[in-house]
Parts: structure tokens; C-alpha cells; sequence
DNA sequence: GGGCCCGGCGAT
DNA sequence: TCGCCGGGCCCA
């Protein structure tokens, strides 16, 4: 029997066994198949010799899209490690990898391109002047007799060219491309401009010849201020390595992908530079792929997903603000892009470079077990001046709507002086709570009964967990007050504040809200770097890759909630937020000064932070997660449930820690089940269960044997599992 | 995941 | 009585 194995990108823990007529399909190559009433993509996993579906039951592929593996080696054993290591049905992760042209059936071939042709008649048409009382046509047909144009790539619409099909006065032609490597493309020039090149300090150099004569594989983790020639680094590495003809990506954070980035990269060298931005359209982002496989680009720079691009002579990845959460997956298969840049590296035998001013405490924590190798930037280039750090301690201040006099006063002062100020607060709205005054009643959202946030520009009360919104209440739900009052502080609200007290000052708010218009982000940066608004206030948004040269003062408004956070990871994120937001203020020569304001300064974490630096605050916090045996000092599972009944979701975790239980490991902690932090989001119960180890290797042998047992889960039950979690919420 | 069938229920 | 929506089921 002519048999293939197939993985669907459905999710289901098993595959599907089709015949075939003809030639035999390749693994890792795509086939079509009917799969119930519908026709599926699949990639062809095995050649199988038996099968237990009997042969009326079996169905034969449609079609055989591939002569070869769509996937390098490599690349397919990173898949394969990845499914079981994340628990992910390998379908899934293989399609998951692909551009979405390849998952819909396209060719992975990119052999030819069509263009528009005049035919004689057109000719014709165009000497007799048949097309006068159609100027777009005519103009259209005009510029075919220069030169034939691209089809979908061209100034006039696909309405006139089939018009003109039509008339028969143009064909489609398919024209062979011609493949020119990256290296052939460079012709004569340099593989980057001398002039570029910024000198590199004693410190600098010793980093990059330590890349450079590092052998093979190697993680790097390149552990450097704002300021500290990160990026000269590493661009001086890019060099070398594309010297050797091999190509290079870089992986960045999903916000860090600027147009200054970009830009950067280009300008420094002559090669192919791709990138994939958030704006590509499907087509641009196969054209990525396909040029990358064929070496006709040398780079490639790209958030998450760019690591599963092909390259025909991978040399090095680079991973930049390696500690940024955007890497890793946050639903479906949740992969980390850097976890999985180290396992791949391993396999190409090639160099990885992890960057960051703020490492996160799991890389830190590789560095002292050995499996990272360290190099510490610790000069900032150039001569800018250190910056000075202070706390308001909140109790002791009048506030006005989150801001203390004492800030007020230190603004009032910078802002005379001409200098931007940059305040952060990490909350949108006008406040997060809807209050009644007479009975405590609280305005909150039906589906995650969490309270609504107060938007009062748009005169709304809005979820900020599911997006839900609806008109702001008068009277109170319960007891009909009109005394309804607001608590808490968000962007919106300290942004009216600021109006009133620095009426002179033009502000500019960003966050989720005042950026939800296209361009709208551009525009308001550029305000800023124009010296138009000298005060801005803003979200997380404003925290990254945004630099702002006059800014001399940076305030956190309110830091507390990360300080007694239910989620262990809060105040990392704290400290690499607050390191962040520093780096925005006091380049240049100007020195710059960082307030944060907190009800508790004495908060240990805090004053080492603050008086020592992140290098030895996440040293204490490495010390206090080894002594709470959590990560990194411990792996971790969890298991996710949501149900429309609050007690199916539970029950189905019972079941699953029972099954656990029984298994008897030694050192596996099970906690749970319990009700989610958020109990309940867009009208589903959640409830997670979660599992902890010393290692990481029992842990998943744990959960290989609880796959095998085959669980059965209810279909009203949503079951999700996440390995290597940083969200428990 | 998605197509499809089926049952429940609200509008007319 | 029609039509829509959500749940359950199955896919080789």
C-alpha cells in the first residue's frame, strides 16, 4: 500500500494516514488532503509502511505540492524538539513555521513572475488611437510600449489591465527569475561602508574578538548599558561573519523593530537586508522566506516568528533586549524565541548573541552555571553623564491626582530650563475604577467581573480584559445614587492634572488610546522630537527604543503594585522597566534625573536597585528565588482551563492533578487547582493548575506521561498548556 | 481548527 | 413556522 503520514495543523495530539498514487511524497514536503468535509495543507511526516485505518476507510492526497522538504534539517529537528518540548501537536508547530502562503498552498518555488505584454493588436490599438475616450487604459497600454510591467506591481489598477485583457490589447507573460546571490548582488562594493564604522573603545574591542574567535557554538550574553556600543558590536560582528559568506539574523522585540533600527542596519552595510515588520502583506513576507533560503539575502531582521525563516548559510543570530517577554508565545504553541535560538544554535553550530542593559534572571542564571558565556559593557560611549537617581516617598507629600508637589516643583524646574520631561504610568483611562459613593458598588464588566475603567474624553466605561464598552453610568446599579466617584489614577487623568498646573507647557499623552489612529504614534513622536510638547506622559509605549535627547527628567509615577504583586516576575519587570525608562533621559551632554514615586522606599529590592544598580538587584533577586526554589532555580507547567460553568474547567484540572498525584514523582510540586488571578475573562471561568520542579527534565518526562494517558477532556472545556510560563495569570 | 448537524428559543 | 445561535462531534 502506497502510504504517507500527515500532521494537520489542527489541535489534535495525532496524525492522519492518507494514500497516494504515483510518485512517493517527500517528508517534510506538502501535501493537499481531504480532511472531512474540507481540504487541509499537511506536511508529509513519514512513510508509513502499516496503518490501522482499514482501506475503505483511507482517502488518497489530492496533491503533492513539494519535490523536496520545505524544511532544512535543522530546521526540522528545531520543530520537532519544539512540539514535544512545549507540548504542541507537531502539526500545529509545522504549519505555525511557515508563511501563511506556504500554509494556503502556494508554491515555495519562486521561479517566475508575471508581467503585462502588449500584443500586436494592442499595438495596433495604440497607433490608430482606438483608446481616446479611455485615458487611464490608454496611459496604461502606453507605457507597455516602453517596457512590460509587473503585474500586481504597478501605478494602474487591476480593473484597467483586465479591461484590456478583454480587448485582447495585452497578455500575461511569465518571465524565469534569475537568482542572484546576496554576494553576487555586492558586485565591487565593500561588504560594509569603512566610513560608518565607529572606533571601537579597549573595552568594546575585547568584546568583539571574543565573538569573533569563539568557535562554533557559543551564547553569548552581551550584558550592556544604553549608550555602551551595543550595536557597534554588533554590527562589527555581522561584518565578520558575512565575510565568511554566511548569512545572519537578528531577532528583536516586537515594539524594538523601528525605523531607527532599521535604518542603522542599512545604512552601515551594501548587502540584502530584509526585514519583517508587522505591516508586510502575505505576499512580501514569502518573498522574505524564499529570498533568505536562496542566499539572495544576507540579513534578515525580524521579531518572534522571523527565527523559523530558512537560510541557506545561517552564520549567527543575535537576539537583542533578550529579556523582553514579546519573545516568547503567549497563546497556541508558546514557544520562546530565545530558548529555541539557543537549541537552534546548538544544532547549526553556530554563535547566538543575547543583548540586553537588564538581562532577564534566567539568562543571568545560565551565566553562573556556565552554559552562557558573559561579556559586561559597562563604559557608555561618549561622554554623556551618569544619571542621578531619587525617591519621592509618597507618604510624606500632598498629591495632586498621582503627582507630588515635590514632582511638580522638580518639573516646574526642568521645564524652564527648556528641557522635556517624560512621565510613566502604566495605566490608561482616566481611572481604573467606577465607585458608588453611598454603597460602594462598583461598575464592572459583566463578562470578566472586573471593574470597568473610567474613559472620560470618550465618555465611556471600557474593559480593559476583553474590550467591552458601553456608555458612562449615572445612578449607581444597586441602590440608585447619583454619587458616583472615581478611584485610582490613569494616563488620561494626570494628563488633565497637568493641564491645570502647567497651563504654558504643551503635553503629548501616549498610550493604547491617543495611538489607536494609524500614524497617530509617528506623529506625536515627532511633536516630541521637534521640541513642540515639552511634557510627555504615557504607557509602557513610551518605554521603548524611543530616544529623547531633551529629556532631562524621568518620573514613575506609581511603582507599587509591582512591589507586592502576586506574580513573582513583577518586580524583574519593575527593575528592567525603571532601567528602560531611565536610558530615555540624559544623552547627550545633558544630565539627566530619574524620580520614581512609591509609598514604601524603604522596599529592599528598591534600594538596591536604586542605590546599587540592576546588576545587584538581580543578584538579591536570584538569591531569593534559589531560596523559594522558583525560576530560574526551578521549572515550571501550567495548566490553563476555561469553561462557560466555573466547575467544569476544575474538575478537569482535579483530574489531571489526580493522575499526577498518582504518578508519585519525587520533588514535583502540584499546586492547584485554583481559580485564575483572573477568575473570569470575557465570560469563561479560568482556572490553572500548576507544576513545579527542580528540573526541567523530570518535568517533562511528567508531562509526556501524563499525554499518554490520554485524559479525556469535555469539548466545553478549554485546556491550554504552557511550558516555561511568565504569565500565571 | 472548521464544517455541519441538531436542538432550543425568540420573533412574527 | 422560520431562522439564528451555540454546543457537540468528527476528521484518515
Amino acid at each position: 500500500m502506497k502510504l504517507v503520514r500527515v500532521a494537520l495543523s489542527v489541535p489534535l495530539f495525532k496524525f492522519f494516514d492518507y494514500l497516494y498514487e504515483g510518485k512517493q511524497p517527500v517528508v517534510g514536503s506538502r501535501v493537499i488532503v481531504p480532511f472531512g468535509r474540507q481540504k487541509l495543507v499537511g506536511i508529509v511526516i513519514e512513510i508509513p509502511k502499516e496503518t490501522v485505518i482499514t482501506l475503505e476507510n483511507l482517502k488518497y492526497i489530492i496533491e503533492s505540492l513539494d519535490q523536496e522538504s520545505i524544511f532544512s534539517e535543522e530546521l526540522w529537528s528545531l520543530l520537532y524538539w519544539s512540539a514535544e518540548y512545549y507540548q504542541a501537536p507537531l502539526g500545529e508547530v509545522l504549519n505555525g513555521a511557515l508563511p501563511v502562503k506556504l500554509r494556503q498552498g502556494e508554491s515555495a518555488e519562486q521561479k517566475t513572475k508575471t508581467f503585462w505584454n502588449l500584443t500586436a493588436l494592442g499595438k495596433q490599438a495604440l497607433t490608430n488611437n482606438l483608446l481616446k475616450r479611455a485615458k487611464k487604459q490608454f496611459d496604461a497600454l502606453n507605457s507597455l510600449d516602453v517596457l512590460p510591467l509587473e503585474k500586481g506591481n504597478n501605478p494602474f489598477n487591476s480593473g484597467i489591465w483586465s479591461a484590456l485583457k478583454t480587448k485582447g490589447y495585452v497578455e500575461e507573460i511569465e518571465e524565469k527569475i534569475r537568482l542572484i546571490s546576496w554576494q553576487d548582488r555586492l558586485e565591487e562594493l565593500p561588504i560594509a561602508k569603512e566610513y560608518d564604522r565607529l572606533t571601537l573603545n579597549q573595552e568594546q574591542a575585547m568584546a568583539l574578538s571574543q565573538l569573533i574567535f569563539g568557535q562554533g557554538f557559543n551564547v553569548w550574553l552581551i550584558d550592556g548599558v544604553t549608550g555602551s556600543g551595543k550595536t557597534e558590536i554588533y554590527l562589527q560582528h555581522i561584518e565578520e561573519i558575512l565575510k565568511k559568506g554566511q548569512q545572519v539574523l537578528v531577532l528583536v522585540p516586537e515594539i524594538g523593530l523601528t525605523p531607527q533600527t532599521v535604518q542603522r542596519f542599512r545604512s552601515r552595510f551594501n548587502v540584502e537586508i530584509d526585514v519583517l515588520h508587522s505591516n508586510l502583506n502575505d505576499t512580501q513576507r514569502l518573498q522574505v522566506w524564499q529570498r533568505a533560503k536562496n542566499a539572495e539575502s544576507a540579513v534578515v531582521i525580524g521579531t518572534r516568528s522571523a527565527l523559523f525563516t530558512p537560510f541557506q548559510n545561517l552564520g549567527l543570530i543575535i537576539l537583542d533586549e533578550e529579556h523582553d517577554s514579546s519573545f516568547k508565545q503567549q497563546d497556541g504553541w508558546r514557544y520562546h524565541a530565545r530558548d529555541l535560538a539557543v537549541v537552534y544554535g546548538k544544532q547549526l553550530n553556530i554563535p547566538i548573541v543575547l543583548g540586553s542593559a537588564t538581562p532577564s534572571l534566567e539568562s543571568l542564571h545560565n551565566v553562573q552555571q556556565g552554559k552562557y558565556k558573559s561579556i559586561i559593557l559597562k563604559k557608555r560611549a561618549g561622554n554623556s553623564t551618569a544619571l542621578r537617581h531619587f525617591v519621592i516617598d509618597l507618604k510624606q507629600q500632598r498629591v495632586h491626582n498621582g503627582l507630588s508637589e515635590a514632582l511638580l516643583d522638580e518639573m516646574k524646574e526642568h521645564l524652564e530650563k527648556g528641557n522635556q520631561v517624560l512621565l510613566f504610568l502604566n495605566r490608561r483611562g482616566f481611572a481604573p475604577v467606577l465607585l458608588c459613593h453611598e454603597c460602594g458598588w462598583i461598575a464592572d464588566c459583566q463578562y470578566c467581573e472586573k471593574p470597568y475603567t473610567y474613559h472620560q474624553k470618550q465618555r465611556a466605561l471600557r474593559c480593559h480584559h476583553c474590550g467591552s464598552q458601553k456608555p458612562i453610568v449615572n445612578q449607581c446599579a444597586k441602590c440608585g445614587s447619583t454619587n458616583l466617584v472615581t478611584t485610582g489614577i490613569g494616563t488620561e487623568q494626570v494628563e488633565a492634572t497637568l493641564e491645570k498646573f502647567f497651563a504654558n507647557y504643551l503635553i503629548t499623552r501616549i498610550d493604547r488610546d491617543s495611538t489607536s489612529r494609524k500614524g497617530a504614534l509617528e506623529h506625536h513622536l515627532k511633536d516630541i522630537q521637534q521640541g513642540k510638547s515639552q511634557i510627555l506622559i504615557g504607557t509602557q509605549m513610551l518605554a521603548k527604543g524611543h530616544h529623547f535627547p531633551n529629556v532631562t527628567l524621568v518620573a514613575l509615577l506609581n511603582v507599587d503594585s509591582a512591589l507586592f504583586s502576586l506574580d513573582f516576575r513583577a518586580e524583574e519587570r519593575l527593575a528592567q522597566l525603571y532601567i528602560q525608562v531611565a536610558g530615555r533621559a540624559g544623552r547627550e551632554e545633558k544630565q539627566g534625573k530619574v524620580i520614581l514615586q512609591t509609598h514604601y522606599p524603604e522596599h529592599p529590592l528598591l534600594v538596591s536597585l536604586l542605590s546599587q544598580g540592576y546588576k545587584y538587584f538581580a543578584e538579591q533577586a536570584l538569591g531569593l528565588r534559589d531560596k523559594m526554589g522558583l525560576p530560574p532555580f526551578s521549572a515550571q507547567a501550567i495548566f490553563k482551563a476555561q469553561s462557560r460553568v466555573s466547575t467544569d474547567a476544575e474538575l478537569v484540572l482535579s483530574r489531571i492533578a489526580e493522575n499526577l498525584y498518582s504518578f508519585n514523582v519525587q520533588d514535583l510540586q502540584i499546586l492547584g487547582p485554583l481559580p485564575s488571578p483572573f477568575s473570569k475573562k470575557a465570560g469563561l471561568y479560568r482556572w490553572q493548575l500548576l507544576l513545579q520542579s527542580p528540573s526541567k527534565v523530570k518535568l517533562q518526562k511528567v508531562l509526556l506521561q501524563l499525554r499518554e494517558n490520554n485524559i479525556s477532556i469535555p469539548n466545553k472545556v478549554r485546556l491550554i498548556l504552557d511550558v516555561d510560563p511568565i504569565d500565571l495569570s
